[in-house]
DNA sequence: GCGTAACCTTACGCACGAGTAGGTATGCTG
DNA sequence: CAGCATACCTACTCGTGCGTAAGGTTACGC
């Protein structure tokens, strides 16, 4: 039988880079709407409009993939907030900001996070990995803490902090899956209803404080 | 060749609801080891001390088996949680023994939590249960925040408080899971940690702000 | 214009694990 | 002690989906 390629005359011969980044982008979507396991092989490739011999050519087996539209994912996200990284703010207008790109990011790429932590949380050969990622977000908030209290010339133990971090981004991972679930919802909302009760607390919520941006 | 009944002279006939209840022990087991795909029903049965058609007789194939589990560790949780709820308490007080409560159980069933959130998030065949499970303890949060509200005389749109009790709910799961983690963690300091951050916010806490349980 | 390398295909092997068929032992009831 | 329900086993079938072998097709350098 004839090869798709003489078929189909709108079909293109790509190289490499490009089909790669097919390739993810259909994996990160079949993987975000079956899980992991239940996604095959054979429905990414198709996906990607590909066979799915180019797909273990150039990505390696089902694993691999998985690993590496974690990686690419993960690196985006990375970047989004890190790009609105600003050290020498104050504390709240830094987390402010944090928030305000980490929901940004969710909300214009669902698949993406729906891939990066609703699949890998479960699966013990990716926890690691994201456990890792964490940890170093986690690590980040602390540090934030950490910077506000020795402004203060106070200290707190770093257990406590980190525990501290720790509720702060399940919290917001929450809040994500939250908007991911929902599509008509707003992700600058979310994020200034985070920010309430991340930086407020129930208590003063409930006595009628409120939180709102410096601008705009 | 010999059934193991003969073979072992040890080995007991046992009534149903004793083994339903071995095999429960084992899948939950192994489903929080594994992972709900990576689990076979060989190795449940075998931790069980039991042969797979004997799984499959008394409690069915594999997803019904796992939603067994679900629905026993998720009753028992409820129930330990329920035990500790007093209406007419303040609101902080009645979110501090909900939380001690719920890490409390956390701690005394680290594989029971992982097979009920870990696993069942990423799994679309069982994150409906899940969801309506969540939903239920965030419109227990979401109703205590009202009451508290309205105690006052203020309003706050149904919308807001929903997301600030997912946003509570979701940060609990998460130090329940690093509680999970942490073997040597204590559940009570942990609830103590949840509540100051909850009630108090970020903003509170780096500036020296404490919240302590009344009793104890 | 022609080889060679990169791109891409169809079609298969093979392992693993869910679920079952069919038969054996045991204890309770009369 | 016959009869019957229940607990229990070994040993299979069979689908599903990962990963690959072997071969066809197009672009590019010379």
């Amino acid at each position: 039988m004839l090869a798709r390629v003489s078929t189909n005359p709108a079909f293109k011969r790509l190289p490499r880079a490009v089909r790669e980044q097919q390739m993810l982008d259909a994996a990160v979507k079949v993987f975000s709407r079956r899980g992991y396991h239940a996604a095959s092989m054979d429905e990414i490739a198709e996906d990607a409009g590909i066979s799915k011999p180019m797909v273990y050519a150039y990505l390696g087996p089902k694993e691999d993939l998985f690993v590496a539209c974690l990686h690419r994912e993960c690196t985006r996200m990375i970047e989004a907030i890190a790009g609105a990284a600003a050290p020498d703010l104050p504390p709240d207008e830094r987390l402010w900001r944090g928030l305000r790109a980490f929901f940004g990011f969710v909300g214009a790429h669902r698949d993406g996070w729906s891939v990066l932590y609703r699949q890998t949380r479960g699966e013990p050969p990716f926890a690691g990995q994201l456990a890792t990622m964490r940890a170093r977000m986690v690590e980040v908030i602390a540090g934030m803490l950490d910077d506000a209290l020795r402004a203060q010339g106070r200290e707190v133990r770093e257990t406590d902090l980190e525990v501290i971090a720790y509720a702060l981004v399940g919290a917001s991972e929450s809040l994500a899956d939250w908007l991911a679930d929902n599509p008509t919802a707003d992700p600058e909302k979310t994020a200034t209803r985070m920010m309430n009760v991340a930086w407020l607390g129930a208590g003063q919520l409930i006595e009628g404080a409120v939180w709102r941006p410096a601008d705009g």
